[in-house]
DNA sequence: CTGATTTAAATCGCTTACGATTAATTCCTG
DNA sequence: CAGGAATTAATCGTAAGCGATTTAAATCAG
């Protein structure tokens, strides 16, 4: 039976963290924040609070738990970041009047204005990946979060 | 000039989630850490516990900053842990009497114990890929790493 | 040798992430 | 239609992650 998170043979003290797929997607995480972080602060965004807006901007006036169905994030994580993003004006939080359990998030028009402003920023470069390298191992990452999220769920 | 983490064209509101090469690595770090979450509740261990024990049964008897370039983590957020750690009985932290600005970190019997005890998980099938598939995904999820890494430290 | 500089770890404040729970609303079923 | 079940956000506590600062020790320069 395989043991931990790679296929490769152990080391004489046991696997090797170099050898781990989850070490390598938990590493190039921390250092996509760091990548990432000195475009963010000229925003005054977190990276969290990006890809939150960035969801918006692809449809708007959504749910809590829609949003969160597509950030992969529940409420608890979620509203923090949403009252933080209306606190600097970017978004507005209301009840939908049709079912009063459900908070509809909308831009304003600072919200949408960070469009325009912010994505100057040229990280595929910083990726040192080839247009098509790049391509491929977005759709293999998100192909292995989807498996991952499945087995999670399989869970219980 | 290519805008934002994405070489493909922008949809009409601008960059789609899906393209972007960090969200496929932010959401499936999430979607790890669900993954290994009923697995290393038995330990009574945290991912980045678990990961920094992984890292000293490679090498024990490592500072602190030895540790944190292994694991890309520095000090202020690994102190905390390897303070958590040494509370569960499975490291130890004294400062090296040779240089006493450096701590050294050992495991004790108990966590090198943890070798055996935990490791029963087989998350190469949960991530849904062939061996060779894994490997290769693997190493260049760790490539991406480095080469943002390098270019965070070209910043500054 | 002494005072400035550098280095290592720790501390503090703030923002995620998440399990567990709670409050409010809607739905379902008898 | 009444009462329990289900759904949606929000809240709370705990643990990362990280920028900025602090403390202590070692090193360096004059």
């Amino acid at each position: 039976m395989k043991r931990s998170d790679k296929p490769a043979a152990d080391g004489p003290n046991g696997p090797r963290l170099a050898d781990f797929l989850c070490f390598a997607i938990y590493s190039a995480n921390l250092a996509y924040g760091r990548a990432y972080q000195p475009i963010l602060k000229e925003l005054g965004l977190t990276y969290p609070q990006y890809i939150t807006v960035v969801a918006l901007w692809e449809e708007d006036d959504q749910t809590v738990s829609g949003l969160g169905e597509k950030l992969f994030l529940e409420s608890n994580t979620l509203t923090p970041i949403l009252k933080k993003l209306e606190g600097m004006g970017y978004l507005t939080r209301r009840r939908d009047p049709a079912d009063e359990r459900q908070v509809r998030v909308s831009l304003t028009d600072a919200g949408r204005r960070l469009r325009e402003k912010g994505l100057g920023m040229n990280l595929v470069a910083a990726s040192g990946l080839k247009p098509d390298e790049f391509s491929r191992m977005q759709k293999g990452i998100a192909n292995l979060r989807d498996n991952l999220i499945r087995h999670a769920q399989a869970e219980d």
